[in-house]
DNA sequence: CACATAAATAACCATATGGTTATGAATAGC
DNA sequence: GCTATTCATAACCATATGGTTATTTATGTG
């Protein structure tokens, strides 16, 4: 039905701890878990565990660098989001279709 | 943070079932529980308290016609999932936001 | 080498969540 | 008026989920 890729990323957005490290990594670009994990609320173990659904859901990438891994968000992990908007939504169909139609024609 | 708004339809949609009962709304048009129901591997309270989930994250409404409800897609409920991707998302923020502008370019 | 730091994993716990059956309230139909 | 239908709500239950405190494994650093 509505594919494995798809709920896996609704399901990691839907937590709001896990949506703030995404928003965090996709304003400011990497940080490691440290730097995530202050401030966080939470302690280090949780975001570890958060940043692995995140990962596994195609929403962020972990680069291992020494002792440290710097996580950063996968853009186009965003798509399954965008396409069932998209699918879903007569009204964003509409809409998305038709500036999609335009971008089209301006790139001929 | 995030809004109250985002964070109910967000996770109005982590949940498969209820992800089907608005996919199908979306695609069939209204539909009262007896239908939904139908066919859905749930019983009727389980529908029942989905569609109460789906309507208090905006994304459904539900119309009373004698005995029957019958719930219909509330099309602007998705937009803060529009939003969230036009805010914290680089990669589709540029492209929308591209073709946001040509949509308005358009109109005048 | 000894020690500190970084992050992942293990083991565990309280609670949120999605499901169930039973019941209630309102409306339709014979 | 009686009965059937539709839906919502109540009460309950098993499990998923998000959190915690160890612990382990690497990698730096004095």
């Amino acid at each position: 039905m509505t594919g494995a890729a798809t709920d896996a990323m609704f399901r990691a957005l839907a937590d709001p701890t896990r949506r703030a490290i995404f928003e965090r990594l996709a304003s400011g670009g990497e940080a490691n878990v440290h730097a995530l994990t202050h401030g966080s609320g939470v302690s280090q173990p949780a975001i570890s565990k958060h940043l692995g659904q995140l990962a596994r859901a195609g929403l962020v990438r972990g680069r291992r660098d020494g002792r440290e891994t710097f996580y950063g968000v996968e853009p186009e992990g965003v798509a399954p989001l965008y396409d069932w908007m998209r699918h879903y939504t007569a009204f964003w169909n509409d809409r998305l279709g038709r500036l999609e139609d335009l971008l089209k024609r301006m790139d001929q």
